[in-house]
DNA sequence: CTTAAAGTATGATATTTGTCATAGATCCTA
DNA sequence: TAGGATCTATGACAAATATCATACTTTAAG
């Protein structure tokens, strides 16, 4: 009937359980449904930029979704994903600055849209909403930290094991495998801050150690474990 | 009369009015005030380390604090620094890990010790306390943002002038416009993410060009505006 | 199906940065 | 105030990485 047929619903929605809204009841759960919008965003669409003021938090219901600044002369840097169940936006809504990274779509995604008002209201009315925002915030910080660290420390070559290995779990493995997801050697580069070409002469080696293997864009983890001891994440 | 003579009352706090407990209430101070305790650290003492659980927040009363995490081969990097309103610690009670980074005292400073409990309580008892901290974390995250795209674009001179500049925003200028804080040549570098060496040489190169003066350990910072530029921090 | 465009790959070279060695300066303590 | 320890400074060299040039491969569009 309406233009929202093919909105998803919030309690029927597959990501939900593993949301920050998992403590919602029926009732905030259907406020929700009648505020929201949703999109859907093929590969490569830009959800939203860098440098706007935020007017509500976004929340993934599926798809693969790179969150990513303008570094240096324009050049990219990713610095978060989100995938189905995950919210962004909402560092720019809590802080009340202009959002600070831009968001593309990776793959086919839909994406919800929840007013700020909704948002402010369910941190005001729910403690355990605002704690699990909390918790999502200081979860942030900590990757970040652990991040800038690695980024200030590590070579090229442990970056990128780290960044294979983050993109395993972010994205999981595919029955062959492979990363399931498709970036190109120029996103995985943005991602370990450094140049196309390193990634890719850095990739050829990590094949020759035989701990991954190239098939076309794909890239087989053949020694998960041999990555983790080369990116020094623990032994 | 008891041990807790010497314990800053909160309601009197310099540092308030800067900080996340500006909206709450004398009683709520008062309890506060009940239930925390106060310790004076001298330079190099450490206020909490990396990898134990957190009981509850510090708030600095006054002093210097810096936030600094073991990366490769124990090598530090700092990745924060807190002054006199600043609470630290608080994000490993909200994602309840273990605490994420050390706090070591860069000078004499007095840091106040809030248990979890209170914490919490303020968090569940007052909305606007809860979005003090939330403000926080979402700032803290978009400085970690911006703070891993340099990293991993800027070169290292870029990224020692940016860092100048965060120690001047983060401390200030002394009456002769040098940077008031006390940090050795090695510190800078677990800042910038390079050898001590090249912090020292690239020291050398900020002067030759006029931007900086070093006098002794402290550094006069000659051309803000330089370094604004170099570091390509906007124009 | 053909062609242009984009992405991937590889080599050569220049630059940056890390590492090691050493020496001078400063600070602290006995 | 002497002496050791730590911090700062500088040179020489090695290693890592960026940059530029070029070719090959895959993808997308007409």
């Amino acid at each position: 009937m309406s233009e929202k047929t093919n909105t998803p619903k919030c309690a029927t929605c597959g990501s939900r359980n593993k949301s920050v809204f998992c403590s919602l009841n029926t009732e905030q759960l259907t406020q929700i449904d009648t505020d929201k919008s949703c999109e859907f965003y093929q590969k490569g669409e830009v959800i939203f930029k860098e440098g706007v003021m935020a007017r509500g938090i976004f929340c993934v219901n599926n798809g693969k979704i790179k969150l990513s600044r303008m570094g240096q002369s324009g050049k990219e840097q990713i610095v978060r994903f989100a995938t189905g169940g995950d919210i962004i936006g909402y560092n720019s809504m809590l802080s009340k600055k202009p959002l600070s990274a831009t968001a593309t779509a990776l793959d086919k995604s839909a994406v919800c849209f929840i007013p700020a008002k909704n948002f402010f209201q369910m941190i005001r009315d729910e403690p355990n909403f605002s704690l699990k925002i909390l918790e999502l915030t200081a979860k942030n910080w900590e990757n970040a930290s652990r991040l800038i660290t690695d980024m200030a420390q590590k070579t090229t070559k442990q970056r990128l094991a780290e960044m294979l290995l983050w993109l395993k779990e972010t994205f999981g493995l595919d029955e062959d495998n492979c990363i399931d997801v498709q970036l190109s050697r120029e996103e995985i580069a943005n991602m370990v801050g450094t140049a196309t070409e390193a990634v890719i002469r850095l990739l050829g080696d990590l094949k020759k150690q035989k701990l991954i293997a190239l098939e076309g864009k794909k890239i087989k983890l053949l020694d998960i474990h041999g990555l983790v001891v080369l990116a020094d994440l623990v032994d």
